[in-house]
DNA sequence: AACATTACTGACCAAACGGTCAAGTTTTTT
DNA sequence: AAAAAACTTGACCGTTTGGTCAGTAATGTT
């Protein structure tokens, strides 16, 4: 029975090795996905022992499932901002241009998700059902609204949504494909990213 | 030694039952990836042996590689049909459509190319860099001409091509997350995207 | 210092897996 | 009809993998 069964008040020690483990588990996983990867290159990642890690986590299953459960929150923190009251146009770039920043800053997190969803959610399949579905219905009502009011172009605000996720998203999940097709160029892709898609969503919206 | 290592003529036989492994194979790798889909699980969905199986195919491997070397060519076709002389911006809504039905009429092929590019594209990063690479320069070229000449707005070609693909193969490949936000929505998500992903990239592309 | 708790590990196990092979069956060719 | 070629499979093998466990070391507590 690991340490995460018990009720006891987590050490020092357990704080920092989970810590590691978890770090290393995201990059195992991220790269090679969940069937993929091994308790034994996490261990080597983590520089611990198969055991010393299996004393941490009661299974393969519990390391994967604690990384999506981190992962959903921060992934979720920048939709929680849209403001009805601010400018549309503005408040929609600016969620546009947080999520590619994460997918610039947290590649790992965002393959770690697309093979989870790729694979049917298995691990958060009730979370998408649950938080990650009220969420959207919550702020599609706003950019409804906005529709309303005439201050932005009569869209549907799910698949402005899906479509904000699929094309910030890309850069992280599908980067060996981008690099393939950029080649030569030394362009940061994020860089240019920002202002093509920047105009995408701006010219879609406009009433 | 499997029958792809010969050079001798294939037979009836020979013919039937590879589709049959691959189209099992498509099944098994679409849903789980490469390395979560055993030689066993293909047999079972293709009602043979795995004997059998190994006797068509080399190793695992190499069904895989023969599934993503049919992917390929098929899902670069409509790439290939944007012509320089038609009027750019049906043009492009026409290329979004087709990758769009694509992604509706063949999600298990979507997947398991979004699968393969996710682990870093072991089997097709040298497809990658060269098909992928000459046909988008080529197209971006064309793309690149219509802004000079004023009948498009002046965007860059890579990122179009990028947010095209990711916004369509995006309700292929994350279905579950699509499906999980629309929920008691009885439309077909395919089908109220199309008129959405038409008007995204012609409002921007408009000059 | 003595004790208790926590942390760690080498050795091991059972199941799953990719792949082989000898021997048998079916189909094709002559 | 007989021989040849192609096809099929049960049994098997070596390796990998997730996970266990008994025993040891380190750390914290009194």
């Amino acid at each position: 029975m690991a340490r995460s069964e018990t009720t006891k008040k987590t050490t020092r020690i357990q704080r920092q090795k989970t810590d590691v483990i978890l770090e290393a588990a995201l990059d195992v996983f991220s790269d090679f996905g969940f069937r993929g990867s091994t308790i034994d290159m996490i261990a080597k990642q983590a520089n611990l022992s198969k055991p010393n890690i299996l004393y941490y986590f009661d299974n393969k299953e519990a390391i994967h499932i604690t990384l999506l459960e981190k992962l959903l929150k921060t992934w979720l923190a920048p939709l929680h901002e849209i403001n009805e009251n601010n400018p549309p146009i503005d408040e929609i770039c600016k969620y546009v241009e947080q999520k590619l920043t994460m997918a610039r800053d947290f590649p790992r997190e965002s393959k770690l998700f697309a093979n989870e969803i790729l694979q049917g959610a298995p691990h958060v399949l009730p979370e998408l059902q649950g938080t990650l579905r009220a969420l959207v219905e919550k702020k599609a009502k706003i950019i409804k609204n906005w529709s309303k009011q005439g201050k932005i172009a009569d869209i549907d605000p799910n698949h402005l949504f899906f479509s904000i996720w699929a094309t910030t998203q890309h850069y992280a999940d599908f980067d060996i494909q981008v690099q393939s097709v950029l080649n030569d160029e030394t362009i940061d892709p994020f860089q240019s990213a920002s202002p093509f898609l920047k105009k995408m969503f701006s010219t879609m919206l406009e009433p």
